[in-house]
Order: C-alpha cells, then structure tokens, then sequence
DNA sequence: GTGAAAGCGCTAACAC
DNA sequence: GTGTTAGCGCTTTCAC
C-alpha cells in the first residue's frame, strides 16, 4: 500500500512529473511547489520506488556483492570496506552468500544483474568461461582471481607465500609441506606454484597435501597426514587451515611450533587469538574490497544505453585494469627452528641468500604493486 | 546490451505476450512455439528482467537480510541458513551490513524496500517507533528483539543467563559480574534482568560491568575492571567479549578458570578453538534463520494487492507470531570451582535448589518454547 | 493458443 | 516552471 508518486501528485495538486522533479531534479521545481510536494510526500510516507526508476534510469545505485563463503572470517573486513566505499559514492551493497557452490553463484549473479549496476566476484568458483558470460550481462569486478579481459583485483599471495617458505628455509626446515585449498582456486594455484619454486631453490622438499576444504576442519583432517610424512613445516592455504592443523596435531601430541611450525594466509583477527599466535601471510582484504568498488565505479558517470542503442561490449571498457595487491609476511609465535639443529632462541644457519629481517622487526614486506 | 522480450519476441516471430507466458506460465503455450520461443531465448541469452517483472507482479522472490555487524561471527550461521530456508521456496537472500548504526540501519531498509519481498530485521538498532514504521512500507520479520504486533524470531537468553548464573553458584560462586553488551540491544535487556534475578535467588551479589561494545575489544577492556571488582566469576553478554576478557586477564597474570570464571553466550565456532574452552550459552542461530524466513513467507500464496486496492494493513496480518527459541548451557573449560573453597575436581557445594546436570552430560538444556 | 492493449511506478524529452 | 507524451521491460486481462 505504499503511496506511489501518483498519490502525492492528487494531494499536492501538481502533475506527476513535477513530484517526480522535486526529487530527481529540486532546482528545476519552483521552491514553493517543492515544499507543498515535499511536505504531501512526507505526510503520506511517500517513498520513489528505486526499481522503477531503475527501469528507465539504468541506474540501481546498487552493488551485488558475491562472496564464496560468509562464514570464513576472510570476507567480513573486505565486505566492510566495500560497503564502506559504496556508502561515499552513494550506492548499497547488496552481498549474497554462495556456499562455495558454482551454480549457486551462477544462479545469484543473474538474480541480482539487474537490479544492481555492477557486480565484484569474489573468489568466484565458476569457471572462467562462465565469468566471462556473466560479465557481458552484467559489469563486473573480479576478486582474487585473473580472468584475462576483466578487471581484477588480487593479491599477491605468491609472494607471500615464497616469503613464508623462505622464512621457515631461515629456520632450518627442509622438509616442507603445503597444506591445499579448494581445488577451484585461483589463491591455491599461485601459492603452489610460488612455494614450490621457492623450496626447490632453498634446496628443501615440498610435499603437496589436500586438496581439502578451507575450514578448520579441513585443517585439522589432514594432521595425521602432515605427521606421518615427516616433514617440520607447514604451510596452509588458510589461516582457517592452518588452526585447525595446529589443533589436529595437538591431539596426537605434535607441539607447535616446537616438533612442528605453521604458517597461515589472511591474517584473519582470529590468528591472533589463538595459543599459540598464527605466524601468517596478510593479506590486504580490506584494500581489496575498496578497490573493487573503485574499478566498478570508475565509469560513474557515464550513463548506461538506452533504448535501441546497443551497450559497449566488454572489450570497450576504457579501462580494464588489473591489480595487484601486495601481502605481508607477520611472523608470530607458530614458527620456530626445525626441531634438533640448534638450541631454541638462536639463529640457525640461513639457507643462503635467504635473510629474513631483523629480531626486533616482527613483520616483513614482501610483494609489490603491479597494475595494467 | 542484454536481450529484452522484444528481441526474443521478434527473432522467433511471436508476439512479446506468448514470450512472457513462455517463461511465467509454459503450459499455456503451444510446445511448438514454446521449444522455439526457448530456443530463441538461449540463443540471444535473453533472461527476464526481474525488476521489470517485480514492477507488475508485486513479487521479486528476493529477502532482504539486514545485520548490525557482519563481522561477528554469530550471524553467519544465521545469514546460511536464511539462505538454504529461502533457496527452498525459491527465494533470494540479499544481506546488507548496517556496522552497528541504526542510520544506516534505516538508509538500507528503504533501499532494498521495494526490491525484496520482506525484510529480516536481525538485531535492530533503530527505535522500536522506527520499526513499526518501516514495516508499514514493506513485511517485516524482527530476530532477536520484541517489537509488539511484529512478528518476532527470539532467542531465549533470559534463560540461558539464568542457567549460566545458576552453573556458577553451582560451582561455589558468589561475587560475580556481567559485561553489558551494546546499549540498545534487546538481548542485553534479557540477560542483564535474568541474571539479576538468578544471583539474588541464589544469594550472590552481581555486578554489570559496561556496556562495551561485543567484541573481543571490547571484553579485553574490560578485564582490569573484572579484577578490581574482586569478582571470582563473570558472564559475558557474548562470546567474543568473553574471549577478549580472558585474553585481558591472561596479560594481567589472571588465569581462567582457576582464578576466575568466564561464561560466555552464542557458542560461536571459534569458542571451541581457543584455550581454555569457552562455557558458553548456545543460541539457536541457524534455527532462528529458517524460521524467521518461514514466517516472513508463510503467506507466500497471498498475492500482493495491485491497482486501485489497498493492501492489508500490519494489524490485518492473519498472525503476527512471537517464537521464543530455546537455548543450551554449554559447560567446557572456562568455567571452573571458586578458587580457595574446594580442591580442583571436587564437587562444591551447591547453593541448594540449584542443581547442575551430572558430569557425564557436558550440556543442560535450558529455557522453552513459546509462542503466541 | 496467440495477439492487442493497458498499465506497474517512474523519468525524460518536448511543448507551452 | 509545469503539463503532456512516450516508454523502460514486463505481465495480464480480454478478444479472437
């Protein structure tokens, strides 16, 4: 029963256009009309319906937002800051929650493409092809992934974790392992690939265990796995992972980091909660989340086609910028030299040209910033 | 660019009509026409215009989801299974994050009004005025508050306060304190009533501590107050303050719970990961979830008024349901006997009718069902 | 079974 | 400065 426009045009006494201007245009309505319009709309609660105007405008003035998982605390800090970038450009977010399922995100994507003006795919688990399709209904941003011809926003974790994997090669662990993550991911791609260079040229073994899902759960199923192959150090896909691996080897007696060190990725508020603190690769999310919102809202200003003019095609786009985030290497109480080569508190020999910072530093930059 | 009806409409030379009833009504359609209508339709990657159709029907089969804070991680499970409640009765589930801020709060509730079906209001901050307001402009489900004449999804926490108070004076407890959460929440309301009413029955004085804000900060802020108060045992208004507070105390020498107790409410994932354990009330989130989604859909069937006709009004609404959902005292590790009245491990005297569940049971059911 | 016409709530030329 | 007209993409009578 909400009053539409109609109702507030009868009890003003004006036509429709005019209380259609008093709010999409103040300036072009005489200041007296505007205050009678203004005052019937607010006796009768009178709201402009969005969607209609959408219609015809093109513009919702909203932002889907496609998360993997709203569960997993990456996200939250990353939904935050978009939210956050949104609300300056005047737009809302609108987040929708796949599961980690690819039709599920197929599914929403179409659900939300028309009433929003972009969407940002984050961790999208679709395939590449699909993503593509999408976006050509659809602007879209993709998150920590790269599709060739889209914008995207990522970061670095290859970097971080070769920094991960040369600060436990500067504790003396050569018997590494890689704790994988969903199979879909673009993430576990670049971190196997950076982390196995990185063994190889510290001269260490990396034993490559998983895929499993990235929860705690799918950390802690596989601590048998990370006993029984013998190795002194872990990597983890996730700090999600790689609390629940520490857990895990807690039950079958395996101390960390003294019989075994960990290290996470994300840097999630968590890592410093538990006992002990998570040595962990961050990463940038909240950055993240404000640059999506930056790539999807570049062409602000540009108004979409109406009519029969047909839109531009992706390959149009100004700019389809891909980013790069750096990560940062925080080393905390969940690494520890390799077990049985020196007395605890000194420095082990280094594996090389592989020098870590400074004692008195306790985190390291590793990365850099790349853009296209 | 997408397709519109038209483009279906011309490349397979029906009427615009016959696509419409293509797609919302197939068995009124020639099949012939039909596999060609479909074909067309595939081939152009055309895709109703939810909006448009909204706009007509008066159904978007999308719900909007809107929470105080997307980062605690009480809600997740609750925004999951919304999601599966609503993805049952084909049903979208749109969340939006107001950080806590009843403006915000407001702001998003008029920008999904009118793309969304119904609203679930979980854990509002605005003034229960502003509520009734709003839920005249669109259906209205409220999680975890009372708001007369508005259906209502509650969760029991008077309940679980008192069983939390009652575990405590069970284990010797005397002197005990309560963190306050955010002021305007309705569950602080509840717990800080229960709890009052429980210590007094029970012959132990209480102290409310805060209110702070419900999260780890603000619990770990709160823990040279804890100290000095002298209290022995402490009931937090949710979990993440009651890991802050033990994580404070820890930096203050205190160790939990052999010198003081900390309960905890929600039973969030994380409380079973961090050490000690936390005692906690569980809530019944994902519960909470599915059955806010029901009510909001249980007049699915009703079709919106169109034209002339004027929609029933909120006190017209055939029922307006109030549910109180049950919760569950969770007793691990964070709880233990008041230090100096007992050997560890001995059962202390209890505070007479107050009885706990036996050591074998780690969990007690408290609290009951309720409707109206 | 299909087409024609009206209209959901709104904006955007174009007159006046 | 304001009214008129057309139409966004779609559904839904109502004829035929």
């Amino acid at each position: 029963m909400p009053a539409t426009i109609r109702d507030v045009a009868r009890a003003s006494g004006v036509h429709i256009s005019t209380v259609s201007r008093t709010f999409s245009a103040p300036h072009l309505v005489n200041p007296e009309t505007r205050v009678r319009v203004l005052a019937c709309a607010e006796e009768l609660g009178y709201r402009p319906n969005r969607a209609a105007r959408a219609l015809i405008t093109g513009r919702t003035h909203n932002i889907g937002l496609i998360i993997a998982d709203i569960a997993n605390p990456f996200f939250p800090p990353l939904i935050k800051a978009a939210e956050g970038q949104a609300r300056h450009r005047d737009y809302h977010v609108f987040v929708a929650d796949t599961n980690e399922d690819p039709a599920a995100e197929e599914e929403l994507v179409h659900a939300l493409a028309k009433q929003v003006d972009g969407v940002l795919l984050c961790s999208p688990r679709m395939s590449n092809a699909l993503i593509e399709q999408v976006s050509r209904e659809v602007p879209v941003v993709v998150i920590n992934r790269q599709v060739t011809g889209l914008p995207c926003v990522m970061m670095d974790v290859g970097q971080g974790a070769r920094a991960a994997i040369e600060h436990l090669l500067g504790l003396g662990h050569r018997q590494l392992a890689l704790l994988g993550g969903p199979r879909g991911s673009w993430t576990n791609q670049q971190m196997r690939r950076a982390a196995g260079a990185a063994a190889r040229s510290g001269g260490a073994e990396l034993t490559v265990l998983g895929p499993n899902p990235p929860t705690e759960t799918g950390g802690s199923a596989l601590a048998t796995q990370v006993r029984d192959s013998g190795v002194s150090a872990v990597l983890a896909y996730n700090d999600l992972m790689a609390i629940g691996l520490i857990e895990g080897l807690d039950h079958l007696g395996i101390r960390v980091p003294q019989d075994v060190s960990v290290v996470g990725v994300d840097d999630i508020a968590l890592s410093r909660l538990t006992r002990p603190k998570l040595t962990t690769v961050a990463t940038p999310t909240a950055a993240a989340g404000r640059t999506a919102v930056d790539m999807l809202l570049q062409h602000d200003s540009e108004l979409r086609p109406r009519g029969g003019g047909r839109a531009a095609a992706v390959g149009d786009r100004r700019t389809t910028a891909q980013v790069m985030l750096q990560t940062e290497l925080v080393i905390r109480d969940s690494t520890g030299p390799v077990p049985g080569r020196s007395r605890p508190g000194s420095v082990p020999d280094g594996p090389g040209p592989h020098r870590l910072a400074d004692p008195g530093s306790p985190t390291v930059t590793t990365g850099g910033v790349v853009a296209s």
